[in-house]
DNA sequence: TTGACATGTCACCGAGCGGTGACTACGATG
DNA sequence: CATCGTAGTCACCGCTCGGTGACATGTCAA
């Protein structure tokens, strides 16, 4: 038995994400993390304080969220359209989401528990949101009927939903959600669904 | 104390709906329910042989999912257009989401648990969901570009999800999840974003 | 009136939970 | 080698959970 307080309280952090990953926040408890981590649940209190300044000190450090860039998949500066880079936004979301099964877990956690922890999340995003707002062009046609912000939150909220539900349901709406295929017609009724961004 | 085994079925059923609306799925448990109900928690195994099946019933009896009907508003016969019929149940879908409280929380409880009841209620959508389907009059313009199950899978997603993250945030994307004048152009935008479907 | 059965009450079980105090063993420092 | 703080272990607390058996009591038919 090695004796090493560092590697022990990252031993601890890994096993919040396995389990995360694994059972959901349901099974994030002090009992089954240290179970976990194979680590005795008391050094869960002396390192971190508790469960919740565990999960906050997680949250901080774990990059579960996609960058920017990420979203983007090819340099801000290299979109000459709003609509275009919009899609690309869109998509990225799905594409990164997809292959985040803790990103997810947190959003299932955040739609039905609200404390300090899930509203930083929250406002961490808010937050990033704004940013890419900043780095849109300007719309070509500037109809004030357009309300970019708001179909933006629909398109990506329904982006979101259809990835969360896939966990636990085969079909939504007649949509294969286990069929690549399918959810590349989602990708292409997306970029439909922009087209009245498009001039 | 009156001794009627029928009053206190019903006791019991009712309290389900009000424990699933005040402290959602994850306070739905025998004891709570008992407790919720005035109610000995053997008598819930009596009556109904275990928590599973007295949710069960509960999914049978209660009716929580809006109607066709009560999606549309007006008769089906009364559209003269795909595009104002897909707006409407969208619009309907919205408005009755809204405010269903247990109806929201049976679909958070989707998100995170799988189980004969769930997949029950969810083939019970798929099936209205098919419903629908056959009641939508033929499009105007026969786009084959234009996946209309896939974009109404998007939308539909997108204001269930809008919904459901109203009860644990103020905000999304720079929409007001509190105001009513927001959700107002979260309405708008989706008749915006039906423009494709429009000749 | 007197059963007999349906209805409701009560006490209890084992298991798991979050949380704590007291202990042991290691390893760096002198 | 002795010491002393730290890392890790262990046993236990009170509580809630789902679940069950034994018992009391109301109701209704014979």
């Amino acid at each position: 038995m090695t004796r090493d307080s560092e590697k022990t309280r990252q031993e601890i952090l890994d096993a919040v994400g396995r389990v995360l990953a694994r059972q959901g926040f349901r099974g994030v408890g002090i009992n089954a993390l240290a179970r976990e981590a194979g680590v005795d649940k008391v050094l869960i209190y002396r390192y971190f304080g508790g469960l919740s300044e565990l999960l906050a000190e997680y949250a901080r450090k774990s990059g579960f969220w996609p960058s920017i860039g990420n979203l983007l998949g090819r340099p801000a500066g290299s979109f000459d359209s709003l609509a275009e880079m919009v899609e690309a936004l869109l998509q990225g979301h799905l594409r990164e989401l997809r292959q985040r099964p803790v990103t997810q877990e947190i959003m299932r956690w955040e739609l039905h528990e609200r404390n300090d922890l899930t509203d930083e999340l929250a406002r961490h995003r808010e937050l990033q949101g704004l940013e890419i707002m900043d780095l849109l062009p300007k719309p070509e046609q500037d109809d004030p009927e357009l309300d970019l912000p708001a179909m933006g939150a629909i398109l990506h909220a329904g982006l979101t939903y259809l990835v969360l539900r896939a966990k636990t349901a085969d079909v939504y709406m007649g949509i294969d959600l286990t069929d690549d295929g399918d959810w590349d017609r989602i990708d292409r009724a997306l970029s439909s669904l922009l087209a009245p961004l498009r001039p």
